[in-house]
DNA sequence: GTATCACTTTCCATTTTGACGAAATGATGC
DNA sequence: GCATCATTTCGTCAAAATGGAAAGTGATAC
């Protein structure tokens, strides 16, 4: 019960998966697509989606090459609804928020594919 | 902003932490009751109040020997207040914040002079 | 004043975490 | 079959977290 509890508490508790949990309220995204927006090797943010998906927090789907994730909406951790409730009331106004948004604007506006072959210099050099 | 929300979500991410939260629920709590019932290093106990206390969750009075926690009542942190609330609507059949009530209650019946002089063992070897 | 007591701070050892590159996986497309 | 591509796993490292013993603080009692 309490381990359980940690598991979630200890995937919040850290600021790139809150990020990551801030970004899916918009609805869900494609590891490549976190990945550009986070700026971070593709390794790390694996490793933090997994970490969410154990903590019931996130789930996964699969479509051709694309791994899809987003937050959870059957729930595998009893207190999985509670913290994902808590992140969507909390950081409306934080400035790594907002900024993450704008720069997920941009990622939404390049396909997928060029993302992917391009990763962040598909819109950051983009005059 | 979000530097804050980590604060206290790391605050939260450890079980002897939410364990003292669980704990104060019933009410403030001196720091020689808490040790006796987690049953660690004073100086870890203390270590563990310090970071809740940080965070926003817990707040402190000094009463001549002995220091007294209990939950906050003001907001120091924004944050702190959502968390808090989690916690409390949280782990309420947890096993080990139901022994640990218990212990409390052991603990309760032992005066502060006694406890503070043998620690655990004022009540754990009490046939 | 000094001694004592409850607690806190300062180390230090051990464990855990977060990050990345390199290699492995698993699906697509030829 | 094989090559390619998006993602994951593995191995490694530095940084941070946990726990406790020892020293330090600050209040009480004499």
């Amino acid at each position: 019960m309490i381990e359980t509890f940690e598991t979630v508490a200890k995937a919040i508790a850290d600021p790139n998966r809150v990020r990551i949990l801030k970004l899916l309220e918009c609805g869900e995204l494609c590891v490549c697509q976190i990945t550009a927006v986070l700026d971070l090797a593709p390794a790390t943010v694996s490793k933090h989606l997994a970490m969410l998906k154990t903590a019931g927090l996130l789930q996964q789907r699969r479509d051709g090459k694309w791994v899809y994730y987003r937050r959870a909406d059957r729930d595998l951790n009893p207190y999985a609804p509670r913290f994902l409730a808590l992140v969507g009331a909390s950081l409306a106004d934080d400035p790594t928020t907002a900024n993450d948004r704008r720069v997920l604007a941009m990622v939404n506006a390049v396909p997928l594919r060029t993302l992917c072959d391009q990763g962040r210099s598909a819109f950051t050099t983009k005059e």
